[in-house]
DNA sequence: GTTCATCAGATTTTT
DNA sequence: TCTGATGAAC
C-alpha cells in the first residue's frame, strides 16, 4: 500500500513514536488494520480521516487519543476533541479509558462542541455582555420569546409565525452571522424585519442573560474574532484537536475550528460525506469536501474497509450512492464473503407493509427464515418521518410485538417536565422572567393574559423582572382579591425555595474570575452523586407546594398518571447531582435519556436517529416518491436535496449487517386522504445484481413485480428465481394467503412482465380507493388517471383494474 | 377566566 | 388524521 502514508511528512516524527511506543507498550495498536493504524500514527499536521460506514473509525479515533497520550505529545487537558452528540463523547471518554487502562479523569476537553462551548463562554461571558451564570433557552423557550417580539413589533402572527423567525435566525447563527452582518437580501426576509427582528431578540437575551444553542457558538467565536488575547491563549493550549463526524458542522463550528487549530495546526478531521444528512440544520458538506484546501499538506486517510454489512448489502449500497456528485470518493469493502441480496418487495397500502414486517420481524426471531434466530433488540425499522412509525406501533400493539420508539419526545421535552424545570429555575434564579411566564398560572390561579400582562407592564416600566413586577403589582392593589391572594403565595413561595437553595449552598457557583488555571480544571459541578440530598427534598416540596402534583393529581386524562410519573423519574434523576443548579445545566445541554431497557424489542426510529448505530437485521419502509425521498426535498431544494436524502437511503442500508429489506406501498393514507404513491426513484438506483425482489402473490398477480419492470432490479432474472425457491418466499406465500384476505381484484390483476400496460389513453378503469376515472396519459407502467371524485393521480397500473371489470372488487 | 368548537397546518432534530 | 391556536360561549 503506496500513497500518504508512506510520503507522510511526518514519518520521522512517527518512527520516534513508535520507539516511545515500544517502550511503554502500546497494546492498543494491535489489530488495527493498515489505514486504521496510518490514523493512528499520523500525529502531526492536519488530518483528515474519511471513514465510511462500519470501518471502525470511532475504533481509531479513540486509539488515536490514547497514542497522543502514552507517547506523551499532549496531556488529557491539552487535547480538544469534539463531537456532536453526549453519546458519542460519553462512549469516547469510556474507550479512551478502556484503552489505556486507566480511568481518563482528565479529559475536561472532550465533550459536544455545545458542552465545551458552554464552559469556554462561562468563563468569558463579560466579553460578549452576559454574566457567567448565564441560562440556556431551549427551543421551546425560544419560540415563546419570539412570539413575544413578533407581537410587540407588530406583525400578523399568523402570516409570520415564530417558528419561521426562529429558523431563519437559528440559520444565521449557524452560519455565524450576528445581526450586522447578515446581509441585506436577507435582512429583509420575515416582512422586511428580520434582522431587526433577530437584532431585538439578541438583546432581549442579553436582558435575560441568557443565550440558545446557537448563540453557545457564535459567541465563543465572535470572543474568538474580537480578542485575539484570548484566543491565543486556547491555540496555544490546544495542542491536539479531534473532530468527529466532521461532515455535519456548519459554519459557526468550521470558524471555531479553524481559528482554534491556527496554533499548532494539530487537527484531525474524521467524517464521511456519505453520511451528511443535516444539511437542513445548516450542516456544510463544503466544509470536508474542501479539508484539503483549508489546511495544505493535509494528510489524507481512508477507511473503507467495512466490518459490519456483507457484500450484498455494502454493495447496493454503494451503487446507491455512486449516484451523487461532488463526492471525495469511497468505495467500502469487506473481507465476509456471501450473505443475503438486499430484498426488496412491494405492498398494496402501508398497512400491508406494517403487517408483513411485523411478521418477517417474529420470523427472523424464530429463526424461520433458515437463519439463526435474530433477537428483536437486533433488529430495526427505519422510517424517514416519525409519522410513519404510527402505522408501526398500531399493528405490533394488535399483534402483541414489543417494539421501542427512539427518539420520540424526549423526557425533558414533555410538558409537565419542562414545567417543573421552569419552577426549579425560578427557584434557582427568581429573575428567570421565561419559566416565570411559564408557571405563573399553571396551576391555573386565576392569573389570566390580563393579570401576567399588568405585571409585564409594570415589570418594564421599571426594569424589573417579572416577579419583582409581581411584587409590585400586588402592592400596588391592582389586581381583585382572589387573583392577588394566589399570586401572592406564588411569589413568597417562590422568594422562599431560593433562600432555602442559597442557605443550602452559599457559593457553589464558581465564577470565571476566580480561577486562573481555568485550563486544568477539573469536570463541573455536575455528575457527581451528591451526599447531601437536600436538593431533592427541596425539589419535591417545590412541586408539592406549588400543586402542581395535586393538578396531575385531579387530572383526570388518561395520560396524567404517566405525568406524575414521569415527576417522580425526574426528581429521582436529581440525585445524581450535587445540587438543583447542577441539574439544571446538565438537563440544558443533555436531552438525552436512553435507559436500557431489559426486554427484547424491536426498534423503529427515524433515519437520522440510526446514524452511528448498526442491526443485523433492518427494514427500510416507506421507499416512496414524495416520502422518501420527500416531497419537499424534490420540490424546494433540487438537485442538492436529493442528493442529501440518498445520503440518508445510504446511512439506511449501510445500518444492516446481515439482512436489509427495502418497501414501498403503492397506497398510503397522508394526512388521513389516500393517497396513491410511486415507487422511491431510490429503488431503480439499487444495482439489481444485489437485491433479491419478492412480491407476495396474490397482489399483483403473482407473476410480475408490478411497477418496477423498467428498474435494474427487474431485468435480474436468475435473482427474482431465487426468491421463489428459497425458503423465505414459500413462509410468505403462506403470510399472505392467511393474512386478511386480499382484494379479488388484486389478485386477478395480471401485470405485463415487460413494463407496459394494457391501459390506453381514454381507458375507463377502477381503483379501488379512488373509485372510476379516465385514463389520461401512461408510460411504461405507470399511469396518469383522472377520477371521477377524487381528481387526477399517478399510479401505477397495477393498482387499477378496467372499469367493466369493477364488478369483481368487493367493496 | 375557563371551556368547547372550528380551522389551518403538517419533515428530518445531534445540542 | 391529529395537534395547536384562536374565538365565542359560559
Amino acid at each position: 500500500m503506496s500513497g500518504m502514508y508512506d510520503d507522510d511528512p511526518y514519518e520521522g516524527a512517527m518512527s520516534l513514536s513508535q520507539r516511545a511506543m515500544t517502550a511503554r507498550g502500546a497494546p492498543y495498536l494491535e489489530g488495527l488494520n493498515t489505514e486504521q493504524r496510518a490514523a493512528v500514527e499520523a500525529l502531526d499536521g492536519p488530518v483528515l480521516m474519511l471513514a465510511g460506514a462500519g470501518t471502525g473509525k470511532t475504533r481509531a479515533l479513540t486509539c488515536r487519543i490514547a497514542h497522543l497520550l502514552n507517547t506523551g505529545r499532549a496531556r488529557p487537558n491539552e487535547i480538544l476533541a469534539v463531537t456532536f452528540t453526549n453519546k458519542a463523547a460519553r462512549e469516547m471518554k469510556e474507550r479512551v479509558g478502556a484503552l489505556l487502562g486507566t480511568g481518563i479523569e482528565g479529559m475536561p476537553w472532550l465533550g459536544t462542541f455545545h458542552s465545551v462551548c458552554v464552559k469556554l463562554l462561562r468563563r468569558h461571558a463579560e466579553l460578549v455582555g452576559l454574566k457567567s451564570n448565564f441560562t440556556i433557552l431551549d427551543t421551546d423557550d425560544q419560540i415563546r420569546l419570539l412570539k413575544q417580539l413578533i407581537l410587540a413589533a407588530d406583525i400578523d402572527e399568523k402570516r409570520w409565525p415564530a417558528r419561521q423567525l426562529a429558523g431563519l435566525i437559528d440559520g444565521w447563527k449557524n452560519r455565524a452571522l450576528t445581526p450586522e452582518k447578515v446581509s441585506g437580501r436577507e435582512a429583509a426576509d420575515f416582512n422586511h424585519r428580520g434582522s431587526e427582528l433577530y437584532a431585538s431578540y439578541q438583546a432581549r437575551l442579553k436582558t435575560l442573560n441568557a443565550v440558545d444553542f446557537g448563540d453557545l457558538l457564535l459567541h465563543v467565536v465572535t470572543i474568538f474574532q474580537t480578542h485575539p488575547d484570548v484566543l491565543e491563549q486556547y491555540q496555544r493550549w490546544f495542542k491536539y484537536i479531534l473532530v468527529d463526524e466532521y461532515q455535519d458542522t456548519n459554519v459557526a463550528q468550521y470558524l471555531w475550528l479553524r481559528l482554534l487549530a491556527q496554533g499548532h495546526r494539530n487537527i484531525c478531521c474524521v467524517g464521511d460525506d456519505d453520511q451528511s444528512i443535516y444539511g437542513w440544520r445548516g450542516a456544510e458538506v463544503g466544509n470536508i469536501l474542501r479539508f484539503e484546501k483549508d489546511f495544505p499538506g493535509a494528510t489524507v486517510i481512508r477507511l473503507e474497509q467495512n466490518y459490519r454489512s456483507t457484500e450484498h448489502i455494502l454493495a447496493a449500497a454503494s451503487g446507491l450512492i455512486a449516484e451523487n456528485s461532488g463526492r471525495l470518493g469511497k468505495e467500502l469493502w469487506t473481507a465476509a464473503e456471501g450473505g443475503d441480496k438486499v430484498r426488496l418487495i412491494g405492498h398494496w397500502d402501508g398497512e400491508e407493509e406494517a403487517r408483513w414486517i411485523g411478521e418477517e420481524a417474529e420470523a427472523a426471531q424464530r429463526g424461520t427464515r433458515g437463519n439463526d434466530p435474530v433477537s428483536l433488540n437486533d433488529q430495526a425499522i427505519l422510517v424517514r418521518a416519525s409519522h410513519q412509525m404510527r402505522a408501526f406501533e398500531d399493528r405490533f400493539l394488535t399483534i402483541g410485538l414489543p417494539y421501542r420508539v427512539i427518539g420520540g419526545p424526549r423526557f425533558y421535552e414533555r410538558l409537565e417536565i419542562r414545567d417543573a424545570m421552569a419552577y426549579f429555575r425560578l427557584a434557582v434564579s427568581p429573575e428567570d422572567d421565561l419559566a416565570f411566564e411559564r408557571v405563573v398560572n399553571t396551576p391555573k390561579r386565576g392569573l389570566g393574559d390580563k393579570a401576567v400582562q399588568k405585571i409585564q407592564i409594570a415589570a418594564r416600566e421599571n426594569g424589573l423582572s417579572l416577579v419583582e413586577g409581581a411584587r409590585l403589582v400586588l402592592q400596588e392593589g391592582a389586581l381583585s382579591g382572589k387573583a392577588a391572594g394566589q399570586l401572592r403565595l406564588f411569589v413568597e413561595n417562590l422568594l422562599r425555595w431560593h433562600q432555602e437553595i442559597r442557605d443550602a449552598s452559599p457559593a457553589t457557583a464558581r465564577t470565571a474570575a476566580e480561577d486562573d488555571d481555568l485550563l486544568i480544571e477539573p469536570e463541573p459541578g455536575g455528575v457527581a452523586p451528591a451526599n447531601d440530598l437536600s436538593h431533592v427534598r427541596l425539589a419535591e416540596q417545590i412541586l408539592e407546594e406549588s400543586g402542581y402534583v395535586q393538578m396531575w393529581q385531579n387530572d383526570k386524562t388518561p395520560e396524567a398518571p404517566g405525568r406524575l410519573e414521569n415527576l417522580k423519574e425526574l426528581v429521582k434523576a436529581l440525585e445524581q447531582f450535587e445540587n438543583l443548579q447542577g441539574f439544571l445545566e446538565h438537563v440544558a445541554l443533555i436531552m438525552d435519556n436512553d435507559k436500557q431497557e431489559t426486554e427484547e424489542k424491536i426498534s423503529i426510529m427515524t433515519l437520522h436517529g440510526a446514524k452511528g448505530l448498526e442491526f443485523p437485521v433492518v427494514f427500510l419502509p416507506g421507499w416512496e416518491d414524495g416520502l422518501f425521498p420527500s416531497q419537499r426535498a424534490m420540490d424546494e431544494g433540487g438537485l442538492k436535496s436529493v442528493e442529501e436524502e440518498r445520503r440518508l437511503a445510504y446511512v439506511g442500508i449501510t445500518r444492516a449487517e446481515r439482512l436489509c429489506t427495502i418497501s414501498f406501498a403503492g397506497n398510503r393514507r397522508v394526512y388521513g386522504q389516500w393517497q396513491s404513491q410511486m415507487p422511491s426513484r431510490f429503488i431503480d438506483e439499487l444495482p439489481a445484481a444485489h437485491v433479491d425482489v419478492l412480491t407476495p402473490p396474490g397482489l399483483y398477480g403473482g407473476g410480475g413485480f408490478g411497477g418496477l419492470s423498467s428498474s435494474p432490479a427487474m431485468e435480474d432474472r436468475a435473482a427474482r428465481a431465487d426468491v421463489y425457491n428459497s425458503p423465505g418466499w414459500r413462509r410468505l406465500q403462506q403470510a399472505s394467503t392467511r393474512g386478511a384476505a386480499q382484494p379479488r381484484a388484486a389478485r386477478n390483476m395480471i401485470i405485463d412482465a415487460s413494463g407496459e400496460s394494457d391501459f390506453e389513453i381514454g381507458d375507463r378503469v377502477f381503483h379501488k380507493k379512488f373509485g372510476y376515472g379516465e385514463v389520461m396519459g401512461s408510460e411504461g407502467d405507470k399511469l396518469v388517471v383522472e377520477f371521477d371524485k377524487a381528481g387526477e393521480k399517478h399510479l401505477l397500473a397495477g393498482f387499477v383494474v378496467p372499469a367493466e371489470s369493477a364488478d369483481d372488487v368487493p367493496f
